[in-house]
DNA sequence: TGGTTTGTTCAAACAAAAATGAACATTTGA
DNA sequence: TCAAATGTTCATTTTTGTTTGAACAAACCA
C-alpha cells in the first residue's frame, strides 16, 4: 500500500520536503509540535496512505514521535484510519489518510484547542469576580469590576466568534 | 505615578497576582512569551499607569525582560504611552497604560503575528506550484496540482476570515 | 566635561517543550 | 507455547525558546 509506484519510498523529494516545511510551519503558527506538521504534511503530499512505519522511514523521526503524534492528528480529527482493501493478503498494520475539508480540521482544532481554553478562562473570571468582595477599597474594587466586566466582555466575544469561523470555513 | 494610593506598591495581592496569571495563561494559547503576558496583565489591573522599572519591581522579571515585552506589546498595539499629565517635576521616565479596546488588539495581532505567515505561505504556495511543472509521471502531477490548489484555497479561506474576525471583535 | 538616570541590546544561562529509544503491551500465527 | 510484528508509554536526552544581567547608548543636568 506505500507508495511503491511513486519511485525510491526511502527519499522525500525537494517538493514533497517542502510541502512538509510548509506544514510544520504551518502548524507553529497554531502552537502545535513541529512532528504534528511532517506527519500531516507527508500524508497531504502522499497519494497512498502510509503507516507509522513509513512515517518513521520516510521522515526520520522516532517511532514514539510518530505514535504521539498520530494519536494527537487522530484527536484533532485530522487524520484517519485508511479503509484498508488491501489485497488478500493478512495485513494487520494500519494506514493513515489526510482528513482535508477544512470545516473539519478548524472543527477540531476549535474543539480541542480553542474551546477549552475560554471555557476555563470563564471559570476564572467568575472566581476572581469573587475575590474582589473583600476589597476594602470602594473605589479600587469599582475599578477591578468594571475591568473583571470587560475581561468576561472579552471572552463572550471569543465565544461568539468561533462558530462564524467555522461556517465561513466551511465554504 | 506609580500607586502610592492602593497599599504597598511592591507586593502583588492575591488578585492581581490571579489576573496576571490569567493573562500568562491567555497569551501562552496565542504562542506569546510568559513575560508578555504578565506585563500586560499587571497594567490591567493596574489603576495607574507603571513604569518600566515598576514592572521590574512588582514582577521581579529582569529590565531586559521588561525592555523587549514592553517593546512587542508596543509593536502590537497593545500598549501605550500614557500622556505623562506630571506635576511641575521633570519627569523623564515614560509610563505604560494598556490598550484595552479589543479590535485594536485582535487587530495588533493579526497584522503582526497572523497576515505575515499567511502572506509567506501565499508566497511559499506559489514556488511550490511551479515545480510541479517537472514532475513527469502525468498522475503524479495532477495529484500534485490538486493539492497545492487545496493549499491555496485554505489560505484563501484564512485570508477572507481575518476582516471578519476582526469586524465581530470590534463589538 | 563628567555623573546620573533611563532604557536597550545581546551573549550566555536557564527553563520549558519535544523527540528519542528502550521497555513494555498486544495481537497473530507457527 | 513461543517468536515475530505492530504499536504505546514514559524516563531521559535534546532542542528550542525565554530570561537574565552586564555592557552599552542616549538624554539630561550640575
Amino acid at each position: 500500500m506505500a507508495d511503491q509506484l511513486h519511485g525510491d519510498p526511502d527519499k522525500v523529494d525537494t517538493l514533497e520536503k517542502q510541502v512538509v516545511s510548509f506544514f510544520v510551519d504551518g502548524v507553529k503558527v497554531l502552537g502545535l509540535p513541529r512532528s504534528i506538521g511532517e506527519i500531516y504534511g507527508l500524508l497531504f503530499i502522499s497519494q497512498s496512505a502510509l503507516s507509522l512505519d513509513d512515517l518513521v522511514e520516510r521522515l526520520k523521526i522516532s517511532k514514539g514521535s510518530a505514535s504521539q503524534g498520530l494519536k494527537m492528528l487522530k484527536s484533532l480529527g485530522a487524520v484517519r484510519e485508511a479503509s484498508s482493501s488491501t489485497d488478500g493478503g493478512a495485513e494487520r498494520r494500519t494506514y493513515y489518510e489526510p482528513a482535508m475539508e477544512l470545516k473539519r480540521l478548524v472543527g477540531g482544532f476549535i474543539g480541542k484547542q480553542v474551546r477549552p481554553h475560554l471555557d476555563s478562562g470563564k471559570s476564572k473570571i467568575k472566581a476572581l469576580s469573587a475575590l474582589t468582595l473583600e476589597v476594602e477599597d470602594p473605589e479600587r474594587k469599582a475599578f477591578l469590576d468594571e475591568r473583571l466586566a470587560r475581561l468576561d466582555q472579552w471572552l463572550r466575544s471569543g465565544g461568539r466568534v468561533l462558530p462564524v469561523l467555522q461556517k465561513i470555513l466551511g465554504q
